[in-house]
DNA sequence: ATACATGCAAAACATTTGCATAAGA
DNA sequence: TCTTATGCAAATGTTTTGCATGTAT
């Protein structure tokens, strides 16, 4: 998809003015970011990446994580229970719709939150910085399946 | 406060019913629950319970909080890079305003989320369980402290 | 009396860190 | 060449679990 590629081409370019490295390892972890619709896990991205890289280690991923992260080109929902999952796609806060059964994340059509974190934040006094809006269900698949 | 009274009265009625035992450590941690405003964690809850039970354990806290969860009795608001913080007021789905800096979470005043996450959930063919909306900023207090 | 709760210690588990080796620039 | 990245192993920190002892009913 174009969309993914541009998307990929744009990491590599922030990549290179932050003055990190292009490894080998680096590219392909963002190609599996960024051409990966469903919001993958650390652990989902070790092991497409130990397809190319078997002797590849979860630390990596998490490294370029951290460095994805700190340059916020990567949003990331975190889950205590579960592992933490990631999109390289749209790194800014975004509602998530949540399967509690198969642990899909999908992002639904629209939203319409519109500015109400910032209303909300504004109204109590707070300095707006970020919000997170996950609904959590069954999705469509997993109530056929029961 | 009459209102927190009145809960710890419903908590405890609702643990008869479900056939637990009311002993001294679970009423203690009922009333630091209901007698909390600022969403405590399991370390704190375990702090305030130290002082009149000085040989309790974090896994006695941990017992009830699951016991209280599977009563859908308290809320828990999940936060992997810190613990875990609870709510035995309102245990409903509702919003937080979360203080970035000192770690402070409240309720705001109004939310207007009205039944956002039912439409959208229902727009997605999901069946709706739950929703998390946290709005992350910097308190009052902590803007005015820098 | 007896089933359930407590509290200690150990386990579980995702993520982070330290460090020696490897390899981009 | 020389600095940064990799990948192994060990550490971290919260929550969970096992089990012997204690206790509410």
């Amino acid at each position: 998809m174009a969309d993914s590629e541009k998307r990929l081409e744009q990491l590599v370019e922030r990549l290179r003015e932050y003055g990190c490295r292009i490894t080998p390892q680096r590219l392909a972890i963002l190609r599996i970011l960024t051409s990966s619709e469903n919001h993958p896990s650390a652990e989902d991205i070790y092991e497409q990446l130990r397809v190319q890289f078997p002797t590849t280690s979860l630390a990596t991923v998490y490294k370029m994580i951290a460095m994805l992260k700190e340059m916020n080109e990567v949003l990331e929902l975190e889950f205590r229970d579960r592992s933490n999952r990631y999109d390289g796609n749209r790194p800014y806060p975004h509602t998530h719709l949540i399967c509690l059964r198969c642990g899909t994340i999908q992002d639904p059509e629209q939203s319409e939150l519109e500015n109400l974190p910032r209303q909300i934040a504004l109204r109590a006094g707070y300095q707006l910085v970020s919000h997170r809006f996950d609904i959590y269900g069954i999705c469509p698949a997993c109530q056929a399946a029961e």
